[in-house]
DNA sequence: GCGTGATCATTG
DNA sequence: CAATGATCACGC
Protein backbone atom coordinates (compact mmCIF):
# COMPACT_ATOMS: atom_id res chain seq x y z
CA UNK A 1 0.00 0.00 0.00
CA UNK A 2 1.41 2.94 -1.01
CA UNK A 3 3.04 6.12 -0.04
CA UNK A 4 0.50 8.77 -1.22
CA UNK A 5 -2.31 7.73 0.33
CA UNK A 6 -4.41 10.27 1.82
CA UNK A 7 -6.04 9.95 5.08
CA UNK A 8 -9.54 11.08 5.93
CA UNK A 9 -9.90 13.24 9.24
CA UNK A 10 -10.37 10.88 12.17
CA UNK A 11 -14.34 10.69 13.46
CA UNK A 12 -14.80 12.45 16.25
CA UNK A 13 -17.50 10.07 17.36
CA UNK A 14 -19.49 6.76 17.34
CA UNK A 15 -22.01 8.89 15.63
CA UNK A 16 -19.75 10.29 13.13
CA UNK A 17 -18.37 6.68 12.48
CA UNK A 18 -21.88 5.49 11.73
CA UNK A 19 -22.21 8.13 9.24
CA UNK A 20 -19.20 7.11 7.57
CA UNK A 21 -20.17 3.32 8.13
CA UNK A 22 -23.75 3.82 6.12
CA UNK A 23 -21.26 5.95 2.94
CA UNK A 24 -19.04 2.90 2.30
CA UNK A 25 -21.68 0.42 2.50
CA UNK A 26 -22.26 -1.06 -1.21
CA UNK A 27 -18.69 0.76 -2.46
CA UNK A 28 -16.54 -1.40 -4.28
CA UNK A 29 -12.80 -1.38 -3.37
CA UNK A 30 -12.16 -0.38 -6.72
CA UNK A 31 -14.02 2.86 -6.25
CA UNK A 32 -12.35 3.72 -2.73
CA UNK A 33 -9.12 3.01 -4.11
CA UNK A 34 -9.85 5.34 -7.11
CA UNK A 35 -11.34 8.63 -4.26
CA UNK A 36 -8.18 8.15 -2.59
CA UNK A 37 -5.86 7.78 -5.26
CA UNK A 38 -4.17 4.28 -4.83
CA UNK A 39 -3.29 1.81 -7.17
CA UNK A 40 -5.01 -1.92 -7.10
CA UNK A 41 -3.19 -4.76 -6.74
CA UNK A 42 -3.78 -7.55 -9.17
CA UNK A 43 -4.05 -9.90 -6.09
CA UNK A 44 -3.47 -9.90 -2.50
CA UNK A 45 -0.26 -12.39 -2.55
CA UNK A 46 2.60 -9.71 -1.84
CA UNK A 47 0.47 -7.34 -0.39
CA UNK A 48 -1.68 -9.13 1.97
CA UNK A 49 -3.30 -6.55 4.25
CA UNK A 50 -4.28 -4.32 1.36
CA UNK A 51 -7.78 -4.07 1.97
CA UNK A 52 -7.47 -3.46 5.61
CA UNK A 53 -5.08 -0.43 5.13
CA UNK A 54 -7.26 1.04 2.71
CA UNK A 55 -11.04 0.80 4.51
CA UNK A 56 -8.33 2.42 7.45
CA UNK A 57 -7.48 5.03 5.28
CA UNK A 58 -10.52 6.00 3.58
CA UNK A 59 -12.33 5.70 7.63
CA UNK A 60 -9.90 7.93 9.44
CA UNK A 61 -8.21 5.19 11.54
CA UNK A 62 -5.29 6.70 13.61
CA UNK A 63 -3.38 3.70 15.43
CA UNK A 64 -1.13 2.99 13.16
CA UNK A 65 1.31 -0.14 14.49
CA UNK A 66 0.07 0.57 17.64
CA UNK A 67 -1.95 -1.77 19.98
CA UNK A 68 -4.12 -0.02 20.63
CA UNK A 69 -7.54 0.08 18.57
CA UNK A 70 -7.78 1.96 15.24
CA UNK A 71 -10.10 4.73 16.15
CA UNK A 72 -7.85 6.45 19.40
CA UNK A 73 -10.23 8.94 20.24
CA UNK A 74 -13.72 7.25 20.44
CA UNK A 75 -12.04 3.23 21.46
CA UNK A 76 -12.82 1.47 18.20
CA UNK A 77 -11.34 -1.10 16.14
CA UNK A 78 -11.66 -1.83 12.74
CA UNK A 79 -11.60 -5.36 11.06
CA UNK A 80 -12.37 -6.09 7.69
CA UNK A 81 -13.62 -9.51 7.59
CA UNK A 82 -13.28 -11.16 3.89
CA UNK A 83 -16.87 -12.75 3.22
CA UNK A 84 -18.33 -15.04 0.41
CA UNK A 85 -20.84 -13.91 -1.79
CA UNK A 86 -23.29 -16.42 0.57
CA UNK A 87 -21.88 -14.20 3.45
CA UNK A 88 -19.78 -16.44 5.12
CA UNK A 89 -16.39 -15.85 6.39
CA UNK A 90 -13.23 -16.99 3.97
CA UNK A 91 -11.00 -16.03 6.85
CA UNK A 92 -9.50 -15.94 10.68
CA UNK A 93 -9.76 -12.54 11.82
CA UNK A 94 -5.79 -11.52 13.48
CA UNK A 95 -6.69 -9.98 16.89
CA UNK A 96 -3.10 -9.39 18.36
CA UNK A 97 0.22 -10.60 19.00
CA UNK A 98 1.10 -12.98 22.18
CA UNK A 99 3.30 -11.94 24.17
CA UNK A 100 5.14 -15.40 25.14
CA UNK A 101 6.61 -14.12 28.24
CA UNK A 102 3.93 -13.01 31.15
CA UNK A 103 3.00 -9.79 32.05
CA UNK A 104 3.25 -8.91 35.21
CA UNK A 105 -0.78 -8.86 36.60
CA UNK A 106 -1.67 -8.80 33.24
CA UNK A 107 -6.04 -10.40 33.27
CA UNK A 108 -8.40 -10.92 31.01
CA UNK A 109 -9.89 -7.10 31.24
CA UNK A 110 -6.53 -5.36 31.02
CA UNK A 111 -4.97 -7.37 27.84
CA UNK A 112 -4.66 -5.99 24.34
CA UNK A 113 -6.91 -8.59 23.00
CA UNK A 114 -9.84 -6.87 25.39
CA UNK A 115 -8.98 -3.64 24.48
CA UNK A 116 -9.05 -4.47 20.71
CA UNK A 117 -12.23 -6.28 20.90
CA UNK A 118 -14.21 -4.26 23.57
CA UNK A 119 -15.72 -1.93 20.79
CA UNK A 120 -15.10 -2.95 16.93
CA UNK A 121 -16.39 -1.96 13.41
CA UNK A 122 -16.81 -5.30 11.50
CA UNK A 123 -16.69 -4.23 7.63
CA UNK A 124 -17.30 -7.44 5.35
CA UNK A 125 -15.75 -7.61 2.22
CA UNK A 126 -17.24 -9.99 -0.66
CA UNK A 127 -14.43 -11.60 -1.62
CA UNK A 128 -14.35 -14.49 -3.42
CA UNK A 129 -11.50 -15.80 -5.50
CA UNK A 130 -12.90 -15.05 -7.90
CA UNK A 131 -13.74 -11.59 -7.98
CA UNK A 132 -11.13 -9.16 -9.00
CA UNK A 133 -10.01 -7.24 -6.51
CA UNK A 134 -11.79 -3.18 -7.48
CA UNK A 135 -14.69 -5.21 -7.76
CA UNK A 136 -14.82 -6.88 -4.44
CA UNK A 137 -17.75 -4.64 -2.96
CA UNK A 138 -18.47 -4.12 0.92
CA UNK A 139 -21.60 -5.60 2.45
CA UNK A 140 -23.27 -3.52 5.61
CA UNK A 141 -20.51 -2.98 8.06
CA UNK A 142 -21.51 -3.03 11.65
CA UNK A 143 -20.61 -2.73 15.16
CA UNK A 144 -19.87 -5.09 18.15
CA UNK A 145 -18.88 -5.35 21.65
CA UNK A 146 -17.76 -8.74 22.97
CA UNK A 147 -19.39 -7.53 26.48
CA UNK A 148 -22.39 -7.88 24.63
CA UNK A 149 -21.43 -11.40 23.50
CA UNK A 150 -19.91 -14.73 24.57
CA UNK A 151 -16.97 -12.82 26.50
CA UNK A 152 -16.72 -15.73 28.67
CA UNK A 153 -15.92 -17.42 26.07
CA UNK A 154 -13.54 -15.52 24.68
CA UNK A 155 -12.17 -14.94 28.54
CA UNK A 156 -11.42 -18.45 29.08
CA UNK A 157 -10.31 -18.62 25.77
CA UNK A 158 -7.88 -16.54 27.15
CA UNK A 159 -7.14 -17.52 30.13
CA UNK A 160 -6.28 -21.14 28.87
CA UNK A 161 -3.64 -19.82 26.47
CA UNK A 162 -2.36 -17.39 28.61
CA UNK A 163 -2.02 -20.09 31.26
CA UNK A 164 0.11 -22.18 29.15
CA UNK A 165 2.17 -19.20 28.08
CA UNK A 166 2.56 -18.32 31.97
CA UNK A 167 3.87 -21.96 32.59
CA UNK A 168 6.51 -21.77 29.97
CA UNK A 169 4.68 -23.75 27.41
CA UNK A 170 4.05 -21.54 24.71
CA UNK A 171 5.83 -24.40 22.83
CA UNK A 172 2.59 -26.77 23.39
CA UNK A 173 0.42 -24.47 21.94
CA UNK A 174 -1.50 -24.97 18.46
CA UNK A 175 -3.65 -23.37 16.60
CA UNK A 176 -6.41 -26.38 17.84
CA UNK A 177 -6.40 -24.87 21.83
CA UNK A 178 -9.47 -22.40 22.52
CA UNK A 179 -13.02 -22.34 21.35
CA UNK A 180 -13.25 -18.46 19.96
CA UNK A 181 -9.66 -17.32 20.24
CA UNK A 182 -6.74 -19.33 18.82
CA UNK A 183 -2.98 -18.93 18.94
CA UNK A 184 -1.32 -18.93 15.08
CA UNK A 185 2.05 -18.31 13.86
CA UNK A 186 2.61 -14.46 13.29
CA UNK A 187 5.93 -13.66 11.59
CA UNK A 188 7.79 -12.59 8.38
CA UNK A 189 8.66 -16.16 8.23
CA UNK A 190 10.11 -19.38 10.09
CA UNK A 191 13.15 -17.91 11.35
CA UNK A 192 12.04 -15.10 13.04
CA UNK A 193 12.05 -15.20 17.07
CA UNK A 194 10.97 -13.80 20.14
CA UNK A 195 11.47 -14.11 23.95
CA UNK A 196 9.64 -16.12 25.95
CA UNK A 197 9.83 -18.20 29.09
CA UNK A 198 10.57 -21.49 29.31
CA UNK A 199 9.23 -24.26 32.12
CA UNK A 200 11.80 -23.06 34.63
CA UNK A 201 10.77 -19.36 34.13
CA UNK A 202 13.92 -18.45 32.12
CA UNK A 203 13.96 -16.69 28.97
CA UNK A 204 14.20 -18.23 25.59
CA UNK A 205 13.91 -17.26 22.26
CA UNK A 206 10.59 -18.97 20.16
CA UNK A 207 8.67 -18.19 17.16
CA UNK A 208 5.99 -15.63 17.83
CA UNK A 209 2.32 -16.43 17.79
CA UNK A 210 -0.66 -13.74 18.05
CA UNK A 211 -4.26 -14.32 18.75
CA UNK A 212 -7.41 -15.24 15.64
CA UNK A 213 -10.88 -15.32 16.47
CA UNK A 214 -12.11 -18.31 14.38
CA UNK A 215 -14.50 -18.58 11.40
CA UNK A 216 -16.64 -20.73 13.70
CA UNK A 217 -17.66 -17.75 15.83
CA UNK A 218 -17.29 -14.94 12.77
CA UNK A 219 -19.90 -17.29 10.75
CA UNK A 220 -22.72 -16.76 13.69
CA UNK A 221 -21.81 -13.50 14.09
CA UNK A 222 -22.47 -12.68 10.62
CA UNK A 223 -25.72 -14.82 10.68
CA UNK A 224 -26.59 -13.21 12.89
CA UNK A 225 -25.93 -9.63 11.42
CA UNK A 226 -28.11 -11.17 8.65
CA UNK A 227 -30.95 -11.40 10.61
CA UNK A 228 -31.39 -8.11 12.01
CA UNK A 229 -31.03 -7.41 8.18
CA UNK A 230 -33.87 -9.12 6.91
C1' DG B 1 12.99 -6.27 14.96
C1' DC B 2 8.19 -5.71 16.44
C1' DG B 3 3.37 -4.90 15.83
C1' DT B 4 0.13 -3.28 12.44
C1' DG B 5 -2.82 -4.81 8.22
C1' DA B 6 -4.09 -9.65 6.89
C1' DT B 7 -4.18 -13.83 3.23
C1' DC B 8 -1.58 -17.64 1.37
C1' DA B 9 -0.41 -22.47 0.98
C1' DT B 10 -0.24 -26.90 2.70
C1' DT B 11 -2.32 -30.46 5.32
C1' DG B 12 -5.75 -33.69 7.02
C1' DC C 1 -12.60 -27.89 1.55
C1' DA C 2 -11.92 -26.25 6.12
C1' DA C 3 -8.34 -25.66 9.45
C1' DT C 4 -3.66 -25.12 10.66
C1' DG C 5 0.79 -23.38 10.01
C1' DA C 6 3.52 -20.08 7.18
C1' DT C 7 4.21 -15.89 5.04
C1' DC C 8 4.10 -10.76 2.81
C1' DA C 9 4.28 -5.41 3.11
C1' DC C 10 4.55 -1.34 5.77
C1' DG C 11 5.78 2.18 9.61
C1' DC C 12 8.68 3.23 13.09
Amino acid sequence: MTKQMKFTSPPKSIEELKHRMDLIAGLSLGEIADELEVEVPENLLVDKGWGGQLIEAYLGATAGNLPEPDFQEIGVELKTIPISSEGKPLETTFVCVAPLSPVLGETWKTSTVFKKLQHVLWVPIVSDKHIPIPHRQIASPFLWRVEDQDESVFESDWNELTDLIVYGKHDEITAKHGEHLQLRPKAADSSVRTSGIDREGKPVLAPPKGFYIRTSFTKQLLNQQFQLEN
